[in-house]
Parts: structure tokens; sequence; C-alpha cells
DNA sequence: CTACCTCATGGAAACGCTTCCACAACATGC
DNA sequence: GCATGTTGTGGAAGCGTTTCCATGAGGTAG
């Protein structure tokens, strides 16, 4: 017996005595099919155990019941956890997730030419990654609807999008640390990474500045530096700026990862955190909360989960005028931070 | 202009004026073309910026050029590396990822029966997941590879796996603490969450119960606490055990999240680490690195690698021994170990 | 009793690909 | 000169669905 064959809607038909066509029907939940065939179609259906083939359903509706997810560096708990909010709502609407890592600006733009196609996935959620001119045109011309998830680039507005309010977020960490006294506060930024061009960092720079302006302290060059995303190079940035004459009192970085880096600085200089200096992070990784390290929480999950709202929404309303969703920002106060001495 | 429309190859036949079936030929290497009319099609390929169909292919070769992971927790480091080890190795082959993320047992028994459809995917991953003896018997009913990664149950014998050597990491790790002169030695692990059954906690402690044995000193039963996988659960079970009148000089904890709450009972209750007490963790997360923390570290990335390399040689041999492949694992020695006051 | 709807149903066509079979054109061996 | 390859090619069949169209059965109204 080939017990392990895939019955098809022919063995079903065979075996309720139906036409192929009733099959079909049934299993859409057509409404012209009387109760009693109904009943017979779906006594073979268990009885074969029939599973319908996805791949023929796709070819014959143009739809995949998947859809693609391109991050970069998705290992970054910031990815995963949007990630992770992606992942539950697709998958509580019958959808597969397919992953595309990018971890080099060849991969992305491979990505952006031939995942967003109607015969791979029915939408794409591309996380961090603003897409060139030439991109969203041809974003533009794909059927596939596309929602970008913490991309400001004004090209993304033809699009759905979740953004964060990133400026606001460094507008509040900064305006934490100057309520708190501090005058000297120094910025430690990632660099974009060549040919990233990720927003969020300038973002937050921006909303430092303001806030900085706010309170009418002028932006000293020498406490911004700007390094690779990673702990060992903000380490050495940080003690590079807490070595200056007259060093800053307090640090804001612009992610929890390099926050990190600065406290092994402040560490290896024997500076007390947060008496001699005070340190913010940015983003609220799990990690932050086991050093008490001050921080400003986005809702990662949180976005994963509209983004994947967006996109089944756009599903059954093609057209109409793209939303933009923003996302609040909220700044945890812990243990890192306190007046200056 | 329907210039946005996806060709087919019927549209590539006729504009290079030939017949279907060659450009079939064509477009997979078959060597039965003559050169001028390879040319011919491939000049209407990119004319008209050909895309194959995947879903049609799928259909009609059976093949989806894609793979599942099934995975618990997937937001946990440990899975995340073992992913990204996938996903790269996954996307060198031209392959497709698609990812299960189970967070209860229902999602890890639903995926178990459905997933492994050779209409669905070429081949499933299943991480850390046993399957029970029906599972194995569908498993081995359906004709899709399976490799499991991180399961030890006997129950995988007839498929190809990549397994850890718990034991040895737990023994090394234990064995670590006598060589520094640890006589009371606690052990805390995670309880096998309701249902999951994961090998990897029993493993370990299997290890150390070995090593203590080894060394001639008794299991001392309140020495050895479970608890729920996370660092709070960690931290009071910990909390207890310091209590002990006579509390342990050092504890291995099973894994490196466990390990901080370790740290912070440690803590609280002021004892200095390493001087009053010792502490192992598990896996080599990077916060252990920043922390300073002695653990075992396993070949998270490596692992994921080599689940896709097996799956890819299964899929060309399908028949054949089932391989077995172990991972090393290594004893990281940082500044969280010391002999004993 | 006839004309006309409605409802349930069967099956062909279409989705875009691969593969197999048939055939034509030409070369080779005796 | 004829059988016998060999090579390149075209196109039909098949993969498993959905959908559209045709049909027959039964109901209702005149």
């Amino acid at each position: 017996m080939l017990a392990h064959m895939h019955p098809t809607i022919k063995d079903i038909a065979e075996r309720a005595g139906v036409g192929l066509g009733t099959v079909s029907r049934v299993l859409n939940d057509n409404p012209r099919v009387s109760e009693t065939t109904r009943e017979k179609v779906m006594g073979a259906v268990r009885d074969l155990n029939y599973v319908p083939s996805l791949a023929a359903r796709g070819l014959s509706l143009g739809k995949t019941q998947s859809i693609a997810v391109i991050a970069p560096f998705f290992t970054r708990s910031v990815f995963v956890e949007r990630l992770h909010g992606i992942e539950e709502t697709t998958s509580a609407n019958g959808y597969d997730v397919v992953i595309y890592n990018v971890d080099a600006t060849e991969k992305r733009d491979r990505y952006f030419r031939t995942v967003p196609d109607p015969r791979r996935v029915d939408g794409v959620i591309v996380i961090s990654l603003p897409p060139s001119t030439p991109d969203v045109a041809h974003f533009q011309r794909s059927s596939v609807p596309i929602v970008f998830v913490d991309v400001g680039s004004p090209l993304c507005e033809p699009f759905d999008r979740i953004v964060i309010n990133d400026v606001e977020g460094g507008r509040m960490a900064t305006q934490h640390l100057i309520d708190l006294g501090h005058r000297r506060i120094g910025y430690l930024g990632d660099i974009p990474q060549a040919g990233f061009n990720f927003t969020a960092g300038e973002d937050r720079f921006e909303g430092y500045r303001r806030a900085l302006a706010g309170a009418g302290i002028a932006v000293h060059p020498e406490y911004h530096l700007d390094g690779r995303f990673g702990r060992e190079v903000a380490r050495t940035l940080a003690r590079r700026m807490l070595g200056l004459a007259e060093r800053p009192t307090a640090i804001f970085a612009s992610n929890d990862t390099q926050a990190l880096g600065v406290l092994e600085a402040a560490r290896d200089l024997g500076l007390d955190v947060p008496g001699d200096l005070s340190v913010v992070g940015y983003d609220d990784i799990e990690m932050a909360d086991f050093l008490g390290l001050t921080t400003v929480r986005q809702l990662l999950f949180e976005s994963g989960r509209r983004s994947v709202e967006a996109l089944l929404r756009r599903l059954g309303e093609p057209e109409g005028v793209p939303i933009c969703d923003s996302l609040p920002v909220e700044l945890i106060v812990r243990r890192t931070t306190a007046p200056p001495r």
C-alpha cells in the first residue's frame, strides 16, 4: 500500500464519488455544496489524510501563503526581538516566514531584487534597510506589498511603514542627563556600516543635539565619537573620550551594546558608575536589565507584530494611502545614571 | 505595456523563436542544445528579464528549494546562534529557510505533523526537540530528510543528527571546580519545560554527577536545584541554596542565563565572586564574555552549519546509514572561578 | 404543461514548469 | 545504397490546484 503517498483532490473525488470541482468547493468553504456531499467529501478527506499541496494551490492562485523578512545581522537582539513579533503574528495567521539575513550590501541588493516576486512570497518586510532610488522604483513596479520597519528614509513614503521615534528617544536620554545636572555629555554612536545607511543612529544623535540646544549647551566635537557596532570598538572609543583633559561626566551611547563598551572603559579607568560617570544606552536589551543600565526602551516585539498586521491589511486592500505607524519610546531609569559629583 | 508582468518560458520561446522544451533545457544546463540556440535563448532571457517561477518548478519537480527549521524559543541566544549557522549555509546553497518557532507543545506537535511534507519543504532541521515514538514513525514514513540538532534521544538514531557532548561539558565544568579545590559544589539546572523534554540539562547534570563520583564526592541533594529557565527563577533558587547552613563554595549552572541569576543572588547576599563563591555557566553567550563568566563553550554556529550540510548530503544520497556528528565542547576559564577560601 | 430560475455538480482549462517521446537532419559503417 | 546511429528540436503530458462554463434536476409561476 502506498500509504505514504500524498492523496490529491482526484483521489478524494473518487473515494467520495464526486467530481473534482466539488471537492475543491468543499475545501474552500464554497456555499454552493449540499450538506450531504460536503460530509461525504470531508469523510474521504479524513480517511485518506488529505493535505492540500501548497505549491499547486500557489501556482493556481498566484499566492504562496508565505512572507519574507529581509533583515540585517539578525543575530543582534534588536532584530531577534522584532523577528519574534513577526513570527508569532505570521504563524497565528497561517503564513510561513522565510528569513533573508543580510550581512553584506551585495546580499541586500540581491534580495531586494529577487525576493519581492509575487510568485515567491505574498509580502515582504524590510527591517532597518533603507532602499536606494532604483530599489524603490523596482518595489513599486512589483505587485508584492512591502512594509518597512525602522527605516526613516523619505524614499519609503509610498509604502506602509512602522517607524520608531528615535529622535525623541535620543532627546529623552539626553534630557534625562541634563535634568540630573550634567553639562558635559558625550555621545557614542555606531558608524553607518559601510553602505547600509542605518538611520537610527543619526536620528538618536539628532535628538541628542536638540536636547543640548534646548538647554543652551554647545555640542563639543570631542564629545562625539562614532565607531563600528560592537562592544570592543565602543570600549576603545569611550576610553579615548574619557581620557580627555576635561572628560564628560555622562555618555549617551546609541545602543546598549556600545553602552556596555562604555561601562567596560569606565571599569578600565577605575571610574565609578554612576558616581564619576553616568551612562545611558538605547534598546533595552536583556543585558540592560541585568546590569541596571539606564536606557531607552523601544517596542521591538510590537514593531514586528504591527508590520505583519500592516502587511495583512494591505493584502486585503492593495490600494489606499500608505500608513505610517509610529511607535513610542520610553526612558527606563536604572542604576547607571546619577547627578554629577 | 505590461512591463511588470512576469514572462514565462513560453514568452522566451516565442521571442527566441524556439520551442518550450529547448528553453527549459537551456535553463537547466542540458548539454543537448547547440551553442547558437543557447545564445538566442539566453538573449531573450536577458531581454525580458526572465525569472523562473519557483512554485511551478516545485510543482513539476516535487522540490521546493526551501528547508524548514523547527526550533523552540528561538529568541534565546543559543537558538539564534544555531539559526545563524543554518541561515548562512542554506542561503549559500541557494535554499530558503522557513522558520517555525515552538513556544508551546501544541505548536511543536502541529509542526511535527504538518511540516515534514515533501510538497512543502525539501528538508527539515529540528533543534533541541525530542520526538515521541509516533512522531518518529511519522517522520520515517515521510520522504523528507530530517536532521536533529542537540537531541540526544535514542529515538532519533534512524536520522542524521548533530549532537553536543553535554555530559562531557558538564564533567569539564565540574572537574574544573574540583581541580580548584572545591568540594561543596552546587548544581542549578533548568526544569524540562513542561512537555519539552530537553535533554541537554540532564546530560550536563550527568557530567556533574560523574565528575563528583570520580573525585569521591557524594552528591548532596540540597546542592541540586532545578527551576524554569530564566534569570529570576535561578536567582531565587540560588539564594535558597546559598542560604544553607553549609552553603556550597561553587555553583555550576546548566546555562549562562541561569548563571547570571546565580551572580545576582551572590550580589544580593553580599557574597564575593569568586572569593566566596565560584560560578560556572554553560553556552558562552555574549554576556558571559562581558561579565567574565567561566563557562563551557559549544560550537553553536557550527552546529547549524553542519546540520544543513548533513541535509544537503542526504538530499543527494537519500539512503545510507544515518550519520551522527558529535561536536566538541570547550571550557572557557574567566574571572568567576577561583580556589575556595 | 411549458417556460424559466435556482441549485448542485462534473469536468475542462489554466497556472508555469520539466520531461519524455517523436521526429527531422545529418553523419557513419558496411 | 541502405540500415543505424547521433544530435538538436518541438510539443504534449503531467504535476495538483482553482475557476469557469455547461448541464441536469428540481421548483415555481403563468
